[in-house]
DNA sequence: CCTACCGATCGGTAGG
DNA sequence: CCTACCGATCGGTAGG
């Protein structure tokens, strides 16, 4: 989580937004809670932004490039021939987005659909673009023989919605680090992918 | 998914209203939203309800009532001691009732947050209780040394959201039935629950 | 960043 | 099930 104090205002409101669209979603949250969160009268937000919508989009956006880009990184790092490796990287690049600012990542996974237009239609291409990265994985490793899937777009479906339900529970000061998290999830997730010996 | 045809009309009401709520949530969806959808004025709609949230309640109790009707039948009719034919027989149940319903899944995973004072505690509760069934189903499983898990309380919280993801997406008429949603989804699931020998 | 204010829409009621 | 209407609240603007 990023700290309040001192943060610019306009990243602030984005912040205190994040939290309380996390809690209600974004239609129950008027503009005058988010105010009234940073002490200030409703209308005084519209010096720092254009419209609710507004601040929504830029916590979507924000979110949306930090997956992009952890997983940018986490695969230049990860090994180009090892498909669990691979995956390994990927999953624990997106846990770590999530744990670090839980806020943000849900918005992105629960309120998006509150854009409208454009924006709707662009942040929808990139989740598809996302997404279809992780299933390309899968193919790889499939292709390679290290996975065993019916079906990997199906998959992927299940992997990212397993991984994205951290960001609705986990909270920083619980009994979990952003490690342990990580490590846990990316356990569960590479198992996911190969068949069950027993 | 329950005809809308010749339903009665409280519970013409609660299909589209889940509808309404599963694609744009319960705050931004209003009750002439509801109304327009079935032909009929706003106001009209109090003939058959007392509030807005009333129906909310209704669609989130029946789902809660399906889910745990479903684990119950399920778990009585599978083995009493093969954890892993258990774990198997609740997961195809959970997603049964996501397949038949998904508007209603949906509202029940998604909007029961809008709920206020003792309905909300109510449903958090069965939502815990729930849970806390599949953890001891896992627990035993790794008493009886057919499961490895590092926590049983992370991985039934892992799985239910990768099983409660298909309420968002999962449409009957799409390229899967209801039975191969189930058949995918128990495979994965149980992979999640043993060491992963590769 | 504030006060004062806007039109639109909200959930809900009265009375038929 | 409809028309007519209610007070409250919504996102947002004007002007300082």
């Amino acid at each position: 989580m990023t700290m309040l104090t001192d943060a610019p205002r306009r990243r602030q409101i984005e912040d205190v937004a994040s939290a309380l669209f996390r809690a209600s979603g974004y239609s129950a949250t008027s503009v005058r809670d988010i105010a009234r969160a940073l002490d200030m009268q409703g209308a005084s937000l519209y010096s720092h932004m254009a419209s609710k919508e507004d601040v929504l989009w830029s916590i979507v956006d924000r979110a949306a490039s930090a997956f992009e880009e952890a997983a940018e990184l986490a695969l230049e790092a990860a090994p180009a021939r090892d498909p669990r490796a691979r995956v390994m990287a990927l999953v624990r690049a997106h846990v770590g987005v999530i744990a670090r600012d839980p806020g943000q990542a849900s918005v992105f996974v629960a309120e998006w659909r509150h854009l409208a237009g454009d924006r709707r239609a662009a942040i929808l291409e990139r989740r598809d673009a996302y997404e279809a990265r992780l299933r390309s994985l899968l193919a790889d490793g499939m292709a390679a023989g290290e996975f065993a899937l019916a079906d990997p777009a199906i998959a992927a479906t299940f992997l990212l919605s397993a991984l994205n339900g951290a960001a609705t529970w986990y909270r920083e000061d619980g009994r979990m680090s952003a490690d342990q998290l990580a490590d846990q999830y990316a356990d569960l997730a590479l198992r996911t992918l190969t068949e069950d010996t027993r």
